[in-house]
DNA sequence: GGCTATAATGAAAGCGCTTACATTCTCGGT
DNA sequence: ACCGAGAATGTAAGCGCTTTCATTATAGCC
C-alpha cells in the first residue's frame, strides 16, 4: 500500500522558517490579508519560490471556511445542448478562481442515511442546478441554510427566491414561427414539444401558439405532439403523424435534436426538406448547419447562460445581490430548412 | 456581506455530546474503521439521523489525508467525443464514491509564481489526464511525487510508466479500410488526418497504411491531407481535393466529426456519397447513424474509456497496481455512405 | 478467584491553514 | 524627551475531523 502521508509536503511552516518569519506573515503575504513591510515580503516570496511551496487547499478551506469551489448538479450527461453550457462554466468558474465539482444526478438512488448531498456546504461555496437536477424540496433545504444556488434552465419553486438563468425561447419561438408564416406562408405548422415538465419546451410552445393566434391561426391540437428532446423519439413522432395521415406544411421540432429526427423521418418516408415540408428547430447546435439541409433555427447563448450562472453565483458567494433572472437573447437563424435560400456558407 | 462562518453546523462534537460517546467513536461509526459495541452504534446512528449531521469533507480531507475526489484533466471542452468520454467518468468517480474536479487547460497561462496546479495532490486524490492536456514535463512532475495518473488516448512519455487506456485504433482503421477494398472494390482511397500530434491519428493513418500495403496498393501522398479532427477544416481541405483534381473513389476520415465537413464540402461540389465518392468515419459518434447517407464507421467504446481510466486511477490510488494499457475493442460499423446498402434502421 | 488476552472506548495530538488578539517598533507632534 | 497612533509582526486558538495510544470493561481459562 501507498501510504498518501507518506510525502511530507513543504508546509507553511517550512516556509516561515526559511524565510525567518512567522507562519502569520507567511499567509499575510499569500492571501494579501494585511500588509508586510516590503523586505519581509520580498524575502517570503523567495522562500516560496526556493521551496516549491504550494498551499494545501483543503486546509484552506477548513481554516477559512471557504472552499473556493462550485458544484454543478446535471441531470445527465449528453445532448448537443451540453458541451457548450459545460464550456461556459467551466471557463467561469476557471476565470473566477474557482474549482468546478460535476455531479449527474441520472442514475442516482436516493439520499441514504449517512450519505450527504454530494454537492453541498461540506464541498462547494455554491451550487448551479441544471433543470431538473434537483427537486423543489431539494432546493428547499439548500434555501433554509441560506446555501448560494443558481438554476439554469429553470425557475425558482415559489416562495424561495431562488436567482435563475435562461434564455428567451418565447420571443425565439415566436419569432421563428413569425417568419415561418410571413414569409413563407405555411399555416399548417405542426410543433414537437420536448419534455413534459421542461420549461424550455413549455415556453417555446407559448409562442408559436402566440404566433399562430397573432395571425389568426387557429391551433390544431393534431399538429402538436412530444419528441421529448430525443432524436428517436422525434422521429417516431414524425412518422406516427405521417402514418396517420395528418397534413402538415412545416414542422417546428423544439430542439435542434429532435430535428434530427425529423429529418430522418421525412427523408426515410420519401419527403423532400423543404420542398415538401419544412423543419426548423431551435437551440443552434454547432451541428445544425451541417445537416441536409442546414436547418433554420434559433440561437440559444448556451455558452453564455453558463457564464452568466456562475457569474451570478459568485456574485451571491461574495455576499452580494444576484439578478434574480438573467434572459439571455435568442436570434432567429434562417438556413434552408425552412424554404429560404441563400449564398453565403 | 454574509459571512459563510455564520452558519453553526452540526459537527460531531454535537453528535458525541448528544449519543453519550466521544467523537473518537462517533468516528468509528461513520468509517466503519473498528468494532463498535451494537447499542453504541445505534445510538450514534440514531443521534446522526436526529440532528442530521452530515461530515464535513473538507475537515475529513485534512485529516485523513485523502480527498476522495478525482481530476480530470481536459485539452477543451467539446466535440462529438466529449460527452460519452465524460458520462464514462462521471459515472465511475460516482460509483467509486469520489467527486470529480474538471479543468480545462484550453486558454490557460503558464503557472505563476504562487499559483500551483489547478488540479494536484492538494485536492485531488489522483487524475486523468485527457490527450495533451498536460505537458511531459508536467506529467513527470506528477511522477516524481508518484501522484497517481492515468492517461486517456495518450501513452506515457518514455520512461514514466503512467497507465495509459485507449482504443484500437489501428485495429479499427484497418478493418474499416479492407471493407473498402474487399466489399467495395475501392483502390484510391483518401486519408484525412486528425492532429498532427495526434495519436489516434497516428494509429488510425497506420492502421489504413497497412491496409492497402496487404492489399498490394502503394500509397498515394496526394491522398492524404489534414482535417485536424475539425468540421470545418475537413470541408476545407475535402475542397481542396476536389479543386486540384485529385482522384479518389473513397474518403476515409479520421473521425466522424470531419467525415461531416467532408460530406458538406463533396454535397456542396454536387458529388453523390456513396454513388460516387464513398465516406467513411471513425468513432461512430451518436450522430453518424442521423447522417445523410448514415455513415459507415467503427465504433470507439468511449464511454468505457472513462469508466476504464477511473477503474485504473482507483486501483493505483488504493495502493495497488494498474494495467500499464488497456486497450479496448473498436468493431466496423457498416451503414450507407460506403455504398452498402441494408435494410435496417 | 486471580490472571491475561481482547474488545470497547476515551483523551489528546495533530492535519495545514486562518485570524483575533497581543506585542513590539516607528515616528510625527509637542 | 515623551506620548500615542499605526504599522509590522508574532502568539495561539481554532476549523472538524482521524488516529494513536492509553485506559477500562469483558470474558476466558486453569
Amino acid at each position: 500500500m501507498t501510504d498518501p502521508r507518506s510525502h511530507s509536503r513543504v508546509t507553511m511552516v517550512d516556509v516561515a522558517k526559511y524565510a525567518g518569519v512567522s507562519i502569520a506573515t507567511v499567509s499575510r503575504v499569500i492571501n494579501q490579508t494585511a500588509s508586510v513591510a516590503p523586505n519581509t515580503e520580498a524575502g517570503v516570496r523567495a522562500a516560496i519560490i526556493e521551496l516549491n511551496y504550494h498551499p494545501h487547499l483543503t486546509a484552506q478551506a477548513l481554516a477559512s471556511r471557504r472552499t473556493h469551489t462550485l458544484g454543478l448538479y446535471l441531470p445527465a450527461i449528453g445532448g448537443d445542448f451540453f458541451p457548450p453550457l459545460l464550456r461556459g462554466i467551466e471557463a467561469g468558474a476557471r476565470e473566477n478562481h474557482f474549482g468546478l465539482l460535476i455531479y449527474s444526478t441520472a442514475e442516482d438512488s436516493a439520499p441514504s442515511g449517512l450519505a450527504s448531498y454530494p454537492l453541498g456546504e461540506h464541498n462547494t461555496d455554491g451550487i448551479v442546478v441544471f433543470v431538473d437536477s434537483l427537486s423543489d424540496e431539494e432546493l428547499e433545504c439548500f434555501h433554509q441554510i441560506e446555501f448560494p444556488v443558481v438554476l439554469i434552465h429553470r425557475s425558482s419553486p415559489p416562495g424561495l427566491n431562488i436567482p435563475c438563468v435562461t434564455i428567451e425561447n418565447k420571443h425565439g419561438a415566436h419569432m421563428l414561427v413569425d417568419h415561418l408564416i410571413d414569409v413563407h406562408a405555411y399555416r399548417r405548422i405542426a410543433f414537437l414539444a420536448g419534455r413534459e415538465e421542461h420549461e424550455d419546451s413549455y415556453w417555446r410552445e407559448m409562442g408559436y401558439r402566440e404566433s399562430l393566434a397573432a395571425h389568426g391561426i387557429p391551433s390544431d391540437p393534431h399538429l402538436v405532439a412530444t419528441g421529448s428532446f430525443d432524436r428517436q423519439e422525434a422521429q417516431a413522432a414524425t412518422e406516427c403523424w405521417l402514418m396517420e395521415g395528418v397534413e402538415f406544411d412545416a414542422v417546428f421540432s423544439s430542439d435542434d435534436e429532435s430535428a434530427i429526427g425529423v429529418l430522418a423521418a421525412l427523408s426515410r418516408a420519401g419527403k423532400r426538406v423543404p420542398q415538401e415540408i419544412a423543419v426548423v428547430g431551435f437551440d443552434d447546435t454547432d451541428l445544425s448547419r451541417y445537416l441536409n439541409p442546414p436547418l433554420t433555427t434559433v440561437r440559444a447563448p448556451i455558452e453564455q447562460v453558463g457564464r452568466q450562472a456562475i457569474e451570478q453565483l459568485v456574485r451571491l458567494i461574495r455576499g452580494g445581490q444576484a439578478e434574480p433572472l438573467v434572459l439571455l437573447p435568442t436570434e432567429l437563424i434562417v438556413r434552408r430548412s425552412c424554404g429560404c435560400s441563400y449564398g453565403g456558407e
